[in-house]
DNA sequence: TATTGTTATACTCTATAACTATA
DNA sequence: TATAGTTATAGAGTATAACAATA
């Protein structure tokens, strides 16, 4: 034969099956905390990373820059960021997190972090430790999508 | 210290980026042998599993009912499915993916697992296999939103 | 000429409600 | 009274185009 045929779901629809029901575990604590699942991304990136302004931010959670700007004016309102002009390119409005946005964010992630883990915890240590190692490695992967592609290396 | 904070993005968040480059990367896959998501979800329920009816089919694959219809329709004119109805309950339509249905799927599904390989490639070999291991067992998992919620076992 | 941020709009996707025909 | 399948419609989510300000 020919083509191995693994007796398994295609690996997308595994995936996409777990993420679509991680994803509907954490609404509610989502909810709790009053924070779409938008604002919560927005805030881990300001929380977490170096970002600075609404297109690197953009960038930096996958959305159109568009996208985000509506949730930027409600955090903004809600005194969990600030946006300020940057002095250096008045284009540019400088992103950062307030201390009241960094409680909310580590309240949520909290919350979000303690459902993953009743989830990890169906496995055994080792695979989960494995598990998460290599899915780390996967999603630090540049462009998934190239690779993929046949003759992407061209 | 009472809570660990690993340092790392929240399980949801890489699988959801990881699995929209892999389905972004399906999709001239799925384009080249004119089915859609949806189309290809009805083709690999139609000819992996044992189901019967529309009411049973979404359930299978995760839509509403009234999702499936048009894809239903579609495929059915192509040639790729059977709908009739069953003698032994005038409600129910019965499905069968076709022989040209199946030569669809096989033809698709091979495009779609080259580009997994692809991508699988890039892990050392017992790590892929560690992975496509415990993956295939979170996805078995019968309801991984109730075992993430707080409280879930009462 | 390109980029940042913004608004308005159009488009896609999905769920809801309402209906029929059967059971 | 409940279920299978269908249709039409409304709602949510998303991207696109166009704009003003600045580089």
């Amino acid at each position: 034969m020919t083509v191995t045929t693994d007796d398994r779901p295609d690996l997308a629809a595994m995936l996409l099956w777990l993420t679509r029901a991680l994803i509907d575990a954490e609404e509610p604590v989502l909810a709790a905390n009053d924070l779409t699942m938008w604002a919560y991304s927005v805030l881990t990136a300001l929380a977490t990373g170096p970002t600075r302004t609404q297109a690197a931010l953009a960038r930096a959670i996958r959305a159109d820059k568009t996208r985000i700007i509506p949730v930027l004016d409600d955090l903004q309102e809600r005194g969990l960021i600030e946006r300020q002009p940057d002095p250096a390119d008045r284009r540019v409005r400088l992103l950062a997190i307030t201390p009241a946005g960094r409680r909310a964010f580590a309240r949520t992630r909290a919350g979000i972090r303690a459902g993953e883990e009743r989830v990890l915890a169906l496995l055994p240590a080792a695979d989960r430790r494995a598990f998460l190692r290599t899915l780390r490695a996967l999603s630090d992967v540049d462009d998934v999508a190239a690779i993929a592609q046949p003759r992407s290396t061209g």
